[in-house]
RNA sequence: GGAGGGGUGGCCGAGCGGUCAAUGGCAGCAGACUGUAAAUCUGCCGACUGAUGUCUACGAAGGUUCGAAUCCUUCCCCCUCCA
């Protein structure tokens, strides 16, 4: 592999997180000649990112450990419209409240991957809802729109696949990129930031912010892309039975978000614990080389590492020791989650199907009877087959006990 | 504006008057095998319900019929072609 002069490259390289750059050499001279501020804009889809959006944000951890300025864009403007990159329908129109929601919980994950403030090389946030909503439309189209033509604009990847799967593309669409390219002709304006980077399937709007710096201001601005990550077995990564893996800890605690990475496929560990900790690429390849059922401490330290970053050193050790509680010792640890029952409902033999879905062990109590059924439901260790099995209070011993729907997932009953 | 095609469960996709809570595939959950891995095999997979059953569901609203996802009417949305 090619070695660059600065740390960044060198070492976002190294740990595989990237996939294309504008220009390497230029970028990396540009990187050793002084602090270099770069962003990457976050849309507010939803109200909380998740790890799809973690290469991103470790990236611009990376870009500020290496001595440079991370501008985290909010993308408060651009989520009016709507990026048709990389999906092949349009997506709901957000209206401006639930886009403001999202971004508060969006703006909350940011503030543990990186230092925030003014010194040269703290993280900023604008949102670029600062500068899009007061747009004039004629005046913005002919200081910027004659920079674009439409023969060129057809052939990027996002319209293109629109057009060749004759899937609609509305003109508020087809304008994103051109607002995404304002973005960086503007924060190349406001804070001197030539550097934009993002996930591989920004390039087009990239490129085009580029191409409008050099037209307009006449600047040099560099691209940068990661790789989209999929698992071993090709699947997109951060999905699981419940949905995205979330970064905010009121959409996933940190309990599950440990699991998750604890739960990663052998053929993945080496390559997430590049991307997604921070230790060393040595340390790393010692880990990766374990064999059999060794590997399974390099699950363990990769959601340990992923984990604190993520929620915290205090957050991480109690995920740790409850999964070591849960699983090596077979008992129960106390982060996992909680059915409350009533006294009442002890005495009355409550349904321990009720209490499964209580857990969120099941999503209704239909699926709970499901799994009592098909024999995946355990009460204290011991296989409950009875789909009526009443809860008394002689499965509480001190008040608490264990259920568990299969091997994985378990959950404390506690009286109220 | 005109002509044609289409909207089915998380997704894809059959069904085209009863036997349809709706074939099949994917995803998911559980069991077996293991290492809280992968692959494989097996079962489950709308909600409520002790079983029986009840309710909700095939774009929306009406209608025909003993009975509709399936037929008719109107409306909404999408696609293709023409203007």
């Amino acid at each position: 592999m090619t070695t660059y002069r600065s740390d960044f490259l060198n070492q976002a390289l190294a740990r595989g997180y990237v996939h294309q750059c504008t220009d390497f050499a230029a970028l990396d001279a540009r990187m050793m000649r002084g602090v270099l501020p770069a962003y990457i804009g976050f849309d507010c889809t939803a109200p909380s990112l998740h790890v799809g959006s973690l290469v991103s944000i470790m990236l611009l951890r990376l870009l500020q450990k290496t001595g440079h300025k991370p501008i985290v864009l909010m993308g408060g403007g651009t989520t009016k419209v709507g990026d048709p990159s990389g999906k092949d329908e349009s997506r709901k129109l957000l209206t401006d409240a639930d886009i403001a929601e999202n971004m508060k919980g969006i703006k909350g994950v940011f503030s543990r991957y990186m230092d925030f403030g003014n010194g040269a090389t703290d993280a900023v946030m604008p949102n670029n809802a600062d500068w899009l909503d007061g747009l004039a439309y004629i005046a913005f189209l002919r200081d910027f729109g004659r920079h674009f033509t439409v023969n060129r604009m057809l052939t990027f990847d996002s319209v293109k696949m629109r057009l060749e799967r004759e899937q609609p593309l509305t003109f508020l669409e087809f304008n994103y990129m051109i607002l995404q390219a304002y973005d960086f002709l503007e924060l190349a304006r406001r804070y001197a930031c030539h550097l934009q980077m993002g996930g591989s399937d920004q390039w087009g709007n990239i490129v085009n912010g580029v191409e409008l710096g050099r037209r307009v201001d006449n600047l040099e601005l560099f691209g940068l892309t990661t790789p989209l990550i999929t698992t071993a077995s090709g699947a997109k990564m951060g999905k699981t039975a419940q949905g995205a893996v979330w970064l905010n800890a009121d959409k996933m605690s940190p309990y599950d978000f440990w699991q998750f990475w604890r739960n990663t496929e052998d053929a993945d560990v080496g390559r997430f614990l590049k991307l997604f900790t921070e230790l060393p690429l040595d340390e790393i390849a010692r880990l990766e080389a374990l064999g059999g059922a060794e590997i399974n401490e390099a699950k363990k330290i990769l959601a340990n590492e992923a984990t604190k970053l993520a929620h915290g050193d205090e957050a991480a050790h109690a995920s740790a020791t409850t999964a070591y509680k849960t699983f090596t010792e077979g008992g129960a640890g106390d982060d996992l989650p909680v059915a409350t029952v009533s006294q009442a409902e002890i005495d009355a033999g409550v349904a321990l199907y009720e209490v499964i879905r209580r857990a969120g062990l099941a999503a209704s109590n239909g699926g709970a009877r499901r799994l009592i059924k098909g024999g995946g439901a355990k009460l204290n260790d011991r296989t409950i087959d009875d789909e009526h099995y009443p809860l008394t209070i002689k499965d509480l011993p001190g008040g608490q006990g264990k259920i568990s729907a299969g091997k994985k997932r378990h959950a404390l009953i506690r009286v109220a």
